[in-house]
DNA sequence: CCCATATTCAACCGATCGGTTGACGAATGG
DNA sequence: CCATTCGTCAACCGATCGGTTGAATATGGG
C-alpha cells in the first residue's frame, strides 16, 4: 500500500502516466476508456496502468470483464511532505498558503 | 531555468540525488564533498549533480579549482503545485494545514 | 615549473524502460 | 455455443539509466 519515494516519483516522471492521473480526477475510467485517447496499443497503456498501481496512485477493481481504475490522492502525500521539506527556504510563500487557505475555506463553504 | 516536470520528477526518483538533496539542505558544498559519505565513484556523483542542475534543482557555481553546488528548493514549486492538484480530494487535510501553520509561525517567531 | 587536487569526459557495461506485436484467458451476450 | 470484448502475458526491440574505469582538463600551491 504504502509505496516508495522511488515509485512514486518515478511513476510521476512520465506524461502519458500524469495525463492518465488527470483523467481519472474526473471520473473512473475502465482500462479500455484510458487508452483511448492515447496514441499507443491498450497493452502499453495497461502496463502504465500497472506502474500507477505499484505506487499505489491508482487502485484497479474488475467488476464483469471491466477493469476500473480510481484516483489514490492519498498516495501523493509522503511525496508532498518530502518536497514540503525544502519549502522552508522560501521566505514566506505567501502564494502557497494563500492557495492553501482558498482551497480549504472553498471546500468548507461549498461543502 | 524552468525544468519541466518529466526531469524534476525522474531526478526526484533517485535515492542517492534526493539524499544530496537533503545534504544540501544544510549547507552549500563541494562535488567532491558530496561524494564523500556515498560508496560509489566521484565520476557518478558528477553525473547525478547534472541531472540534479538539469532540473534546476541545484545551480553549480565554480570558485577556483571547486566547484559549489547549492539547493534551489524553488524548482520543486511546479511540481508541487501539480500534486496540489490532487489534494483536494483529501477530506479536511488538518494534518498538512497544521505542518504548514508550524512551520510558517515558527519561523516568524525565530526569524 | 611541476605536482597535487578537483572535476569532467569518453567508452563501456548490464539492467531497466517504454513501446510493439501476437497469442492467450476470462467474461458477456445473441 | 460461439463470436466478441476486455485485458494481460510473453517475447522482442531500441533507448536510456546508473554505474565503472581510465584518460583528460583545469586550477592552485610550493
Amino acid at each position: 500500500m504504502a509505496a516508495s519515494l522511488d515509485t512514486v516519483f518515478s511513476a510521476l516522471a512520465d506524461p502519458t502516466r500524469r495525463e492518465i492521473l488527470r483523467m481519472l480526477l474526473e471520473d473512473d475510467m475502465a482500462v479500455t476508456d484510458v487508452a483511448e485517447p492515447f496514441e499507443m496499443s491498450l497493452a502499453a497503456i495497461s502496463k502504465h496502468l500497472v506502474i500507477l498501481a505499484g505506487a499505489g496512485l491508482i487502485t484497479q477493481e474488475k467488476r464483469g470483464r471491466v477493469k476500473w481504475c480510481k484516483l489514490e490522492p492519498d498516495a501523493l502525500k509522503a511525496a508532498s511532505v518530502w518536497m514540503q521539506g525544502f519549502g522552508q527556504f522560501e521566505p514566506v510563500n505567501l502564494d502557497a498558503f494563500e492557495a492553501f487557505l482558498a482551497r480549504e475555506l472553498g471546500e468548507e463553504a461549498s461543502g
